[in-house]
DNA sequence: CTACAAAAAGACAACGTTGTTTAAATTGGT
DNA sequence: ACCAATTTAAACAACGTTGTCTTTTTGTAG
């Protein structure tokens, strides 16, 4: 590979004053600095990172962990909010997967160690508490979308709750009355706190809770489950006779669009249907398209990165917003 | 951060002592050995990748440029399979997601370069003929999922037109004789070669073509075209009367379910449904479960990685087999 | 106990950069 | 044209490792 001593001979000049040029160094005469890029472009050099890294003293590397207990794609947006501050900022995100047990993790903390991070984020693949390996802190550290139960380290996760209070009242402002809530399963975080919003969102419009039913009908990701939803779904339809449907999550709503069709009432027009997540081609796919709120991953993801970019310190709980995307379900 | 002379200090060896310990170097007495492990376990000691990098004159680094032009999660695969290789192999990867445009992608070469990679991965959300930049070929280079016209690159896309046979062959074996087929567009790769399969397997059984009908029912992920796609589904199936229905992916057969349940039918029972691609939730997330060859992609992704690993140059043009994921849906 | 080979550990240079100090070239005022 | 001041460029050390060579220690045969 050709070094900086390299372009230094071509250009006939001393090699720091290719350095300098490299390095947009303003006393180096127009002359030279010619001479020099000339150089530079006929010989194809490029600096060497690893080189930079030793001397500076600095690696420009920030690590993301990506915790892949669930294999839950649409989180990929985590990783592009803050891989592409990463490279607006010229540094360099260092992604690894890793699988449940701890040994890996910690092997991740190490080789992010080895390699200098200046930092790293800590993502969970949905909402949850976690416990991570000790030695992250001797780093600067973020969780996004998780928390640990410690409070040693910042993290920002969705506001599950001011989610479900919009979108309730969502439903509310356009006139749906009877409110079905078929919630994920309560020993998730995010079921607990969809809960407490769509119950705050009908307090406050001060409606009977004649009005509205919450009823957990999904464990994540459990295929048998599903099914059980989707005869639990079809007989709470059919009982309680709401106007609008409001989904746990997007995977609920395909449940609920064959149960609509099936009992024969068109969804956005004979009841409305509404869901959490904005699950990658879901809601899309889904006739009428879905009405959701979508999950602020690509925001997290940025903020961790920025977290880390400002030198913060601070142990802020922070919680970041959904966005309502409005398709024709509701 | 603690250095190799710290350690040896601290140990009481010179430092040379201690990088032999690092790396597993046999003549280093037990005593020593001992001594150094311990100093290095006492300060948290952990090389400094950068400084081995620039010594070494290798940088263990093997670049991923992800082409993002369309969004589709499910490819994550891809990296998974080199990503898990390479931490297996103690090396690397450096994985850069860039845009449709050019400048992009020559960025992510540039920085790669930089980092002095030593092999490239280019990998394509999905299959289809790439143009890379041309500075590619100044380090051992991958395209995985997509070819270039030049033959310059050795490459892997999935075996589309095999895939194809194989789930029809399937099909007819079970007993289905009149197939549907609702492909993708043919002006995508996959829709040419998924079509010439099919009419293989037909072909084979001296099956009369009166028994397939192939119509191309979507553009990949056009929302409006998909309404279009279920009413043309509808149509056809009232009027062709198949017994089984191919998908050209898995979202189609989200649609060709709706149908199925609108007309009565029963998927699996009153009409077989298969379909191609395992698109993350979809094949499960459908009642009953969609049977449907699955795209390569993890072992994709392993495979370009194997390729540069063994320092291979050949321009090979490898395709990899789908497999066929069982469920109920025929 | 000596001699001598083999094993182990140390010294020193090198990797490709950048930071710092020192020297050379240029400029400006008289 | 000369000196001082300033700008520019060169020289050299340093970053934290590993490679190579040299020295020291250890072990063994006579």
């Amino acid at each position: 590979m050709v070094t900086i001593k390299d372009v230094a001979a071509h250009a006939g000049v001393a090699f720091k004053t290719v350095s300098r040029v490299v390095n947009n160094d303003p006393t180096v005469k127009p002359k030279n600095r010619e001479k020099v890029l000339k150089a530079i472009h006929e010989l194809g050099y490029r600096p060497n990172r690893a080189a930079q890294m030793t001397r500076r003293k600095k690696s420009g590397i920030i690590g993301f962990i990506a915790d892949e207990l669930l294999r839950v794609p649409y989180t990929f947006d985590l990783i592009r909010g803050a891989q592409d501050l990463a490279w607006r900022h010229n540094k360099e995100l260092m992604v690894l997967n890793v699988n449940v047990d701890k040994y890996s993790v910690e092997g991740a903390v190490d080789h992010l160690f080895e390699h200098r991070a200046e930092g790293i984020i800590y993502a969970a693949m949905y909402h949850r508490e976690v416990s991570v390996p000790s030695q992250l802190a001797e780093v600067p550290a973020v969780l996004a979308n998780c928390y640990d139960s410690s409070g040693l380290y910042p993290s920002i996760v969705p506001d599950e709750k001011e989610a479900a209070r919009e979108i309730t009242q969502t439903l509310l402002d356009k006139g749906y009355q009877r409110v079905l809530f078929l919630n994920l399963n309560e020993n998730i975080i995010a079921g607990r706190l969809r809960k407490a919003g769509v119950e705050q969102a009908f307090a406050e419009n001060n409606l009977s809770t004649e009005n509205v039913v919450i009823e957990s009908v999904i464990v994540r990701e459990n295929q048998i489950e599903r099914s059980v939803a989707r005869e639990r779904a079809a007989d709470l339809i059919t009982r309680f006779k709401p106007d609008a449907i409001l989904c746990g999550q997007d995977p609920i709503a395909v449940e609920v669009y064959f149960v609509a069709q099936a009992l024969g009432l068109q969804v956005g027009k004979d009841i409305g249907i509404a869901s959490f997540d904005d699950w990658d081609i879901i809601p899309t796919l889904l006739q009428p398209g879905l009405t959701t709120m979508a999950l602020p991953h690509y925001y997290m993801g940025q903020w961790a990165f920025n977290y880390l970019l400002d030198g913060r310190s601070d142990k802020i709980r922070e919680t970041a917003r959904f966005s309502l995307v409005n398709r024709q379900s509701f």
